[in-house]
DNA sequence: CGCGAGCTTGACGTTGTTCAACTAGAGTGG
DNA sequence: CCACTCTAGTTGAACAACGTCAAGCTCGCG
């Protein structure tokens, strides 16, 4: 990848996690021809990686920043199925689907992606099975990911939501108790389900009480435990 | 098929359905593999087919009845994450995960189910890598299934909740808009994450309003497209 | 005939949404 | 340098939605 390339967000895909993911079980034609079919580009917050109800030609490998997965309902409420962070195959849920994208994944800050066709990858899958399994495994995962989120919603109050949120966020995206929120009040409640002024006092609750510590984005988790079992309880 | 072996519910698994689902796929030296480490079995309502927790070691094709998918948390509340009528291939979003079982899933009705050996399935996706991209669209089809009903939990009130249960149940499970409820009222309020009180009123006006026929468990939509309309609405 | 499980209805308190007002910071243009 | 405006965040009060509790119902079965 040339400096110039890089500049215009232009190159082949040969970013080197991406080379790490797939190495142990692609072979070098196999690689190239992923390669020869993705392109790399940069996404500034707000811009879209893959769009709901476009037809689903690629899935994207994220290479830098953070994104969120939204479904756009019909009457302009959005719901933030899940965060993900680099690196990390994304919108791989929509391979299989009916060609449409099921739903938008949105950057939520500067990202790098590589979107790799999926007739390509296809073809790869056909030739190479420990691929295909690979895969398999990646989009299972965002699968329990969805579950956990989905016992979340239909049985806890805001209490319990948010905490999940942060432990989600703390423990999957973040992998510190120290973080600086890539999302405002507003996706916060999108995620949890609930209105945003509600996030808010629910946030400012956990603040007196010293569980977690909130200055604007800033964010640290002060005691775990608690939030552990604030989630239990619901 | 014996009918004496049908009788004890032991048999290789060899029905007709599965053959046909499988067969454009799979050689009959694969078809072999798959079927030596199978077993049928029958199961009456209530009994587990696959539990949540256990090492998944199996996933199961259903060729008669109806299940219900459900995560029971710690608190011993229980959440239907998804029903599923044969014939179906159920249990495959488990195949990939950490090896545990993320959910149960229960009979709801008398069912017939071949339960496969997940180690024979691998070798055999390893073999064949369109039976591979076959798997991967019917566990990605149950993702999207929960997606549906993820957005009906989190954005909506008991109204649209149940109009979508209807919708579902109506469309994808039983094929008519006439049939027989093979989920008690308790089962309905785990499926839409509400009060069982709360589902009986919703269904008692919607039967005052016309919008569905209810007798005990004899369900009739009578019409659809207010039943539409509700869910939109929320 | 009586019992129990599943179902139904209404009263009441809790939780959550909506609305409206207010604050703080960032950007803009005179 | 100071209004002006726009956006994000925050708080409280009024109202609607939901869960819980308690009571009564129905139907199948011993």
């Amino acid at each position: 990848m040339t400096e110039i390339s890089n500049a215009l967000g232009l190159s082949n895909c040969d970013d080197f996690l991406f080379n790490l993911v797939c190495n142990e079980f692609l072979s070098a034609e196999e690689m190239e021809i992923i390669q020869q079919s993705s392109i790399q580009l940069k996404f500034q917050r707000g811009e879209a990686i893959i769009k709901q109800g476009a037809r689903s030609t690629h899935i994207a490998y994220l290479s830098k920043g953070v994104v969120k997965h939204v479904y756009e309902d019909e009457t302009g409420r959005n719901l933030i199925l899940a965060i993900s962070s680099a690196p990390n195959l994304i919108g791989g849920a929509n391979m299989f689907y009916n060609g449409k994208n099921a739903f938008t994944i949105f950057a939520l800050e500067a990202c790098h992606a590589c979107l790799i066709d999926i007739s390509a990858l296809k073809q790869v899958i056909l030739m190479n099975s420990q691929f295909a399994l690979k895969l398999f495994e990646v989009a299972s995962d965002m699968f329990h990911d969805a579950i956990f989120n989905f016992i979340s919603l239909a049985h806890k109050h805001v209490n319990g939501r948010v905490a999940d949120i942060f432990i989600y966020l703390s423990r999957s995206i973040y992998k510190s108790e120290k973080f600086t929120l890539s999302l405002t009040r507003k996706e916060l409640s999108e995620f949890a389900g609930v209105s945003q002024e509600n996030v808010i006092t629910t946030l400012s609750k956990f603040k007196h009480e010293g569980i977690i510590s909130v200055e604007g984005k800033s964010i640290e988790i002060l005691d775990f435990d608690k939030l552990i079992k604030i989630s239990k309880i619901g």
